[in-house]
DNA sequence: CCCGACTGTGAACACGCGTTTATGCGCATA
DNA sequence: TATGCGCATAAACGCGTGTTCACAGTCGGG
């Protein structure tokens, strides 16, 4: 490493006094315009830049955001995921913000507990983002109430609200709702759910929407039909096969708690004979990259993912530079995307 | 933020002098059991953790490595580079360090390179990974020579080697080699070939590959089934359609640089009227997500991505703490995996 | 012409920790 | 008993920067 260049070096080539370069770095009012052009000049010429570690000593921030993604499965499989990273990433980057990335397999494991408490207290990040979380909510609690700044994605939350926790979730009974809407709209009314994780916010949401959607449109729901999920491919497969055991009559219809799932239901179906939509129709949700190009395409309904995350991401940064205390709630809007997975029922 | 507690008063409770719990926390040999024991207890207790920056101003190393994906285009969208960050991430955190994450769409504007000049100078990240990297050079070789370790994955290197630049590529013509293989193990001997962007690694190795491969079995290249490409579903998909504009005579098969290239291929030939791989065989090339659900499903070559990321992270990690400073150079793994989209020539 | 207000600047301290140097102590050897 | 040695620990310095405080200089108004 070459020898590092310091403040101290900066002054004595422009001429002045170490405060004075540091008041020219932070954008100080009181220091002349020449003054602060000769410094600037310097510090252009020399390749400058502060040590953070030494500002964030002298009481700065990091300006580091910790992103914690809970099971590792969704980011590096197909998923949603890395476009939310991604969106995060950018949206604090463009703000002069840094992300220090996680990936948290299981968050009750001792060594991931105190990974995220490093990043905290050790590394001294300005917030962090938890997506997918489940049952951290100690950890989470003890991070705020030592006055750090958290933002969750799609957490059912329990308890009480709490200052400095920023929550966001998904508009999941809006979208629910459009897609019962279309699925009646076409002439259904024997319509199926397979659902996803209870644990996180966007599995119970989802069946509340599907529950209200269906009583709006005095629709019965049989028990039969409700099938269990986890958002995972596999998840949507195994329950097909595991109603196909006993011999009993498929709804035309089926909301799929994503897309995934809905992937998997369709090829449980195809193996068992039926054809989408011709013999079942079958909306997803969250339109995945792969529904498109899918076979058949598939109906869902989109989510504005990215503008949740700038949205999320501006308004954590916000919290933490004006300090705000309290509890942000927010959702991202959904839009139905007619595919072909769905069409109207026969008239017998 | 409730006052953090330091050192001074950890050492305080545990009635010893500072010096001796910054000898507990970073293991000098000199400091007897009882003592240790008391200290840690201590720190314990009091949920204690050194602040970073101070030990970072001290001399200690930022354990952080900066992590550069180039164009985000490749880790927002269905992209198998979700799945090496993923793997980077992990390995990484299983030695103890953390990774700063950044796209960079245009390595070339301003301003993407003042905020990777910023990662190394000013927060002194460790290393660095690039990925994807095209055309930026120059700034690799000044942070080199800055003392600092890089690490550059599916770059293709000009010219002279360089100390503390670890090149990770994957063994492409290998693989390209296999597909080949395979094709003409079906009968087929009018191959053809969408390639990638010519101005990563990937691409002219594949290239390399594809002719020496056709060069060992002694076949003809037709330079009309030579089709520009550039990674990209689009570009497979264009490929085809620009050669279907003119009437000629496809070839029997065709190997695309990668997966979401046949897929944009396969897209254009279905379009077309063609089917595959009744009336044309694809292979592809990385395994990606999609393929295997692909219809038809894809033929393609496997890469072992994640044992890659591993070793690289690894050894970039060692040659951090042993500062090594000779190129390392390594390269993953490739695979047939046989599934639809390849089928014997049909005899005529 | 004098004094107060204001402006620009430099000296000094604080931040928390690693590390070097010095010190005190106990023990063994001469 | 005196000397030497090793060991455990304490004291002090340095890392690079932000910020406060005091001071010199300037300007304007009375």
């Amino acid at each position: 490493m070459t020898k590092e260049i310091n403040s101290t070096e900066i002054a004595k080539l422009a001429g002045v006094s170490r405060s004075t370069v540091s008041r020219v770095i932070n954008n100080y009012a009181n220091v002349p315009e020449h003054t602060k052009q000769k410094v600037m000049q310097v510090i252009q010429q020399y390749n400058y830049y502060p040590n953070l570690s030494a500002q964030v000593l002298a009481g700065k921030r990091t300006r580091t955001i910790g992103l914690f993604m809970i099971d590792s499965g969704r980011v590096s499989g197909d998923s949603i995921s890395s476009l939310l990273l991604a969106r995060i990433i950018e949206s604090a980057s463009s703000q002069g913000y840094y992300v220090l990335t996680h990936i948290v397999r299981d968050v009750s494991e001792k060594e991931e507990i105190r990974t995220i408490k490093e990043s905290f207290y050790q590394r001294r990040i300005d917030g962090g983002i938890f997506i997918g979380a489940a049952n951290q909510e100690p950890l989470i609690e003890e991070l705020i109430e030592e006055g750090f700044i958290v933002a969750i994605v799609d957490q059912h939350l329990p308890g009480r609200e709490m200052p400095n926790r920023l929550v966001f979730n998904f508009d999941n009974e809006t979208g629910v709702g459009q897609a019962v809407d279309y699925l009646v709209s076409l002439g259904h009314r024997q319509i199926g759910i397979i659902n996803g994780d209870m644990n996180r916010y966007s599995g119970p949401s989802k069946l509340h929407g599907f529950q209200r959607a269906m009583a709006r449109h005095k629709l019965e729901m049989n028990p039969e039909w409700m099938l269990p999920g986890d958002f995972n491919e596999s998840s949507g497969y195994k329950a097909i096969k595991d109603f196909l055991k006993v011999d009993r009559e498929l709804p035309s219809a089926l909301f799929a708690a994503n897309d995934s799932v809905a992937f998997g239901a369709i090829r449980a179906l195809k193996e068992a004979g039926f054809r989408v939509p011709q013999h079942i129709s079958v909306i997803g949700f969250d339109d995945h990259f792969r529904s498109e190009h899918h076979r058949p395409a598939l109906t869902t309904i989109r989510i504005d993912f990215a503008g949740m995350m700038d949205q999320l991401t501006k308004t954590l940064i916000a919290a933490i530079e004006h300090g705000s205390t309290s509890t942000k709630q927010a959702t991202a809007g959904t839009a139905l995307v007619v595919r072909e997975s769905c069409q109207s029922i026969a008239i017998d």
